[in-house]
DNA sequence: GCCACCATCGGGGAACACCCTGGTCCTCGC
DNA sequence: GCGAGGACCAGGGTGTTCCCCGATGGTGGC
């Protein structure tokens, strides 16, 4: 499943407010992990977690999401070693901590009430460039990025189209013509102005530029 | 990691348009994961396929990415059980299966090369809610979802437009007017119109709305 | 019957997008 | 030094977008 490594262990910075949690994590690390997984650091906020990280360019870094001073994600917007992954360990499942965690770049995340066999699992796992989730919270991320969700929010500005209208304003924003418009609906090409006057109108934009990245933001191509 | 399952064995439809693959599948699981997983029912393609999964509603669907009838995706698109889940299981490794798939609503993706056990392994997962990939391919998801990457393919068009025709149709695929880009960039209309000319022709696209689309199917925004 | 709304179509015009030709200035490599 | 190519600019042309004005016919409510 995982590249074996037997000689350099993984490198780990550990980051979290909590200085009990965090001599839990390299209690844990160090029992169930020797050899494998190897803490070379502690942060405790952002600031000193980006210089941690600066310096040791670790394997892989556990991030606390709650962190002082702009968060887990703040860390990594700051981070320039490109070679460094980071697992989100929190104890929020919230959706929007996850979701907000992965887009800022985390490569997993697992909650607090990890075990320290499981913890160094997903360590190496993580090191491996393999993504590792608690079971619970994979589907937020997949869920998410299927764009399963963001589409009973739209309909307000959208209802107030008819239903020709919405059909002119779709090609139009996949970068028809109106003249392919026209052709493709059977009308002519003044009808097609008229309705996108009316879309343009109703939705207060102003050019179909403006249209294609209103309908792009909705996910309505 | 996951909760055990005594009682009912995991049911599974294996979908795949190879006869051959999916006895081997059949008789992998049999083997392995005699009691644990349990094959319901096969399908060749896609009509096979829904309404194997509308009879019997499985707890997993085995699913073939490249499927006659249109594809895997179009299986997920017609499910209406709202209950199964989805294993892609193909032998692309390809970026763009991968999160089409992914978008499509699969909960995981492996490829051909896995064996018995591990599949075994990545069903359970899977029907258990938590998300399987091969570990080369989880990269790709999260990156896509991250908005990381399109960095390194892109770049056999990109490369060939220089920095000043980058800027220009970065502006352009915005929506900015081509006055709008000439006065932040400090030049005149007229130099917009050479720069788009010779990004478009460079880019073998014909409108600077076929240039948003490009550009946005490659996350340049 | 009348009014509101929709779909359809037209003329005309201002601004914009796109293409072509052709030009200057600069840098870089041979 | 000379050709290649990039950044810059211009004139002139064609088609597109978007707006103004107008019109007809259909549908549905009151």
């Amino acid at each position: 499943m995982s590249t074996p490594r037997p000689s350099a262990p993984t490198s780990v910075v550990v980051v979290d407010d909590h200085a009990m949690f965090r001599s839990g994590v390299r209690a844990e690390l160090a029992a169930v992990g020797a050899g494998v997984v190897e803490v070379v650091a502690e942060a405790a906020d952002v600031d000193e977690a980006v210089r941690a990280v600066a310096e040791h360019a670790p394997d892989v870094v556990l991030l606390d999401v709650h962190l002082p001073g702009g968060g887990g994600v703040e860390v990594m917007r700051r981070d320039r070693t490109g070679t460094t992954r980071y697992l989100a360990l929190s104890v929020s499942d919230a959706a929007e901590d996850v979701i907000g965690t992965i887009r800022g770049g985390a490569r997993g995340y697992v909650t607090k009430t990890i075990t320290g066999p499981e913890l160094v699992d997903a360590v190496r796992r993580v090191a491996d460039g393999d993504a590792v989730f608690s079971p619970r919270l994979a589907g937020f991320v997949l869920d998410a990025f299927a764009g399963t969700f963001a589409v009973a929010e739209v309909d307000e500005d959208l209802d107030r189209l008819t239903e020709r209208e919405r059909e002119v304003m779709r090609l139009i924003a996949r970068g028809y013509s109106y003249r392919e418009v026209a052709g493709e609906l059977f009308i002519s090409v003044k009808t097609v102005e008229t309705h996108m006057s009316s879309v343009l109108r109703k939705l207060q934009l102003s050019s179909r530029h403006e249209l294609t990245r209103w309908a792009t933001d909705r996910r309505l191509l």
